[in-house]
DNA sequence: AGCGATTTTGAAAACGTTTGCAGGCGATTA
DNA sequence: TAATCGCCTGCAAACGTTTTCAAAATCGCT
């Protein structure tokens, strides 16, 4: 068992508020010398404070719940991650759970987080609607970080999709594509949405009529991919690049041409979006769109931080101190250009830096 | 806020002690109606334990720190997702902290996951020397998960990666492949010993002679799996099956075969390890054997949970009740056969099930 | 010395639970 | 009928902090 404050205090010569007083940065006033010497102390013995006492008085765990949709989403470890750096810097902790989109295992997270009293939660992913009743009744602040599905909900963090799109149409036209194909996602989901916006809005302001002809819908996978490629193959004038809403569908794409006897990119030049490992994996590498993942568990983080923090400048009183309905925090993604569109590149097969294998090599050797 | 025992106990018109028992499943006696009327009321009044209070009288906080080498890696949120799984049915939860393998950063989390009182501590890919000192002294049970490199200390669950390669090997003999290479990983590794071990092992139960020149070393890369597949293409006596020690240096070598104008499986068959997504997206399909993170992560946390169960049954008076010093929990992997090796499979494109495209289309629509 | 102002300390009351102990009450037994 | 025994209940003391309030010490002045 670690020592006690009573224990440290004792051995200090003090009673148990001024060494509190002298741990804690609290502005109230005490010794100079005897807060030294407590602390030299408190280092000496290991002393380590309580947190769940702490907690009982101060309403106060530095711990924020994470429920994820699924960890094992290709985006939750990279969104978790940026959210836990930015966490670390104020000294919060997250207790992560995974709720394998069980609406009611989500329903049951919430209730259990509550009894842990954490002080604020972040939905990765997830399918809870907009706002959450027990939530709103304990007045804990809540945020939601790339939510894929329908109504992107207040307090809530999301990729810049139609930026995505614009960034990849730019690329290819400014290759001299003017022909560009588009595989997209199904209806409904905010990234199809929002892709193709981006795409039809570049297109016009190129001045490129928009050929439903060339514009599919697929569900994903690289198959769907694969089918839709085939299709665009067979038309009088084919198109001369590919857009594929995600990876899966380009790597799709990229198959059906190469099983027409055609390259990539020099017949057909081929671009995604998400940068999945399989994207520098894949011969030739892909043309992706880099999900700001990192970087949208950041600013969850901090949106929910700084809710907590004018939640309890105001006193804390208000249920809706900080349901500013605001609009969602738009990241936007980043191109990476590679071998698929851009005959110029000539990488070998670059891991991202989340690759375990990369990662590995940097450090040192037994 | 939500309501506190005491108030709760008041309007059921009992005191605070006779209220706890109802709810707990002591088995100190309480009249049926009585506990009955507490349980409904409690439901009513949507009463929750403030576990914090809860954990500083009984010492006890129901939470499991996970300590993660990094949350990036490609097996991490396979073990955190076994490890949850199984914590779930005991009402535990965990905080996970990612040490990015910063060894100061992984010391300081143990220091505050002590200091949040959490019952036990798993390691997962850890770097972490065998036995910390802190946590001994503490007398908190802790357990390593999948460690990498170097020596599998006690208490540890990891792969039996001895039994994976033995699987992979004996798969090709029985595809009627004599001559079998191997691009094993750089030694010092963990797996590259033990699947060496068994590669040598499965080919001297056939009576094959082990031949050094089609055996060779690389740094897990693609590029590595490339350039060792080269060299014995230029063998007079060229091997009919490659082995490789990870996904992405068997990919290497399907790229090297391809590009030396031969077949996969037809002139040489080419087989993996790890089972990441890459092996179900690869043209053809590898080949491989599957990582048993999940399995690896519910024995992790059942190992915890006994450690813990046996220290409170022996009082934890004893620093050392839980760490029998036992041997490493060995879980098999199990291999599976794709196109790369057997030319009668004709998958198209399987995900996996983590993958999360295909688990998105397993769900309803908007 | 005395007095107010300021700094520094300590006692004690919380925070929301669990639990040992003691007492109340009805039923069983002598 | 009195003593005993079980079952049920409540009081109060913990658990390790923070924080309010008041008291004590120090200081700067006259």
């Amino acid at each position: 068992m670690p020592i006690t404050l009573e224990q440290l205090a004792q051995v200090a010569g003090v009673s148990v508020s001024t060494a509190s007083r002298a741990l804690g940065k609290s502005n109230h006033a005490v010794n100079a010398e005897t807060r030294k010497r407590i602390l030299t102390l408190a280092e000496q013995l290991g002393y380590r404070p309580n947190l769940m006492a702490r907690g009982l008085k101060t309403e106060r765990t530095y711990t924020i719940g994470l429920i994820l949709d699924s960890i094992l989403s290709p985006f939750s470890p990279h969104i978790i991650h940026g959210i836990q750096d930015h966490l670390k810097e104020f000294n919060y902790f997250s207790i992560v759970i995974n709720t394998d989109s069980n609406p009611e295992v989500e329903s049951h997270a919430v209730y259990d987080l509550i009894s842990r009293s954490i002080d604020g939660i972040i939905f990765v992913e997830s399918w809870m609607p907009d706002a959450h009743p027990i939530l709103d009744v304990e007045n804990k602040p809540y945020v939601f970080v790339h939510r894929l599905f329908g109504r992107i909900p207040h307090n809530s963090v999301c990729v810049d999709e139609q930026h995505g799109a614009r960034l990849v149409v730019e690329h290819l036209i400014a290759l001299e594509h003017h022909r560009i194909a588009f595989i997209n996602g199904l209806p409904g989901w905010y990234a199809s949405e929002q892709r193709l916006l981006g795409y039809r809005e570049t297109l016009a302001a190129h001045e490129i009529p928009f050929d439903s002809e060339i514009v599919l819908e697929g569900d994903w996978g690289v198959q769907d991919g694969y089918r839709a490629a085939e299709q665009f193959l067979q038309l009088s004038e084919r198109p001369t690049a590919i857009f594929a809403a995600n990876d899966l569908m380009a790597l799709g794409a990229m198959y059906a041409i190469q099983d027409a006897g055609l390259g990539v990119p020099d017949d057909i030049a081929v671009v995604g979006y998400d940068d999945r490992d399989i994207a520098s994996f894949a011969r030739p590498t892909l043309t992706t769109v880099r999900m700001p993942c990192y970087e949208m568990g950041q600013a969850a983080a901090k949106l929910v931080l700084n809710m907590l923090d004018t939640s309890r400048a105001s006193g804390g009183a208000s249920a809706d101190d900080f349901l500013q309905t605001q609009e969602p925090i738009k990241i936007p993604g980043e191109l990476i250009v590679r071998e698929s569109s851009d005959r110029t590149k000539r990488h070998w097969v670059q891991p991202r830096s989340h690759n375990m294998l990369m990662h590995l090599m940097n450090r040192r050797r037994p």
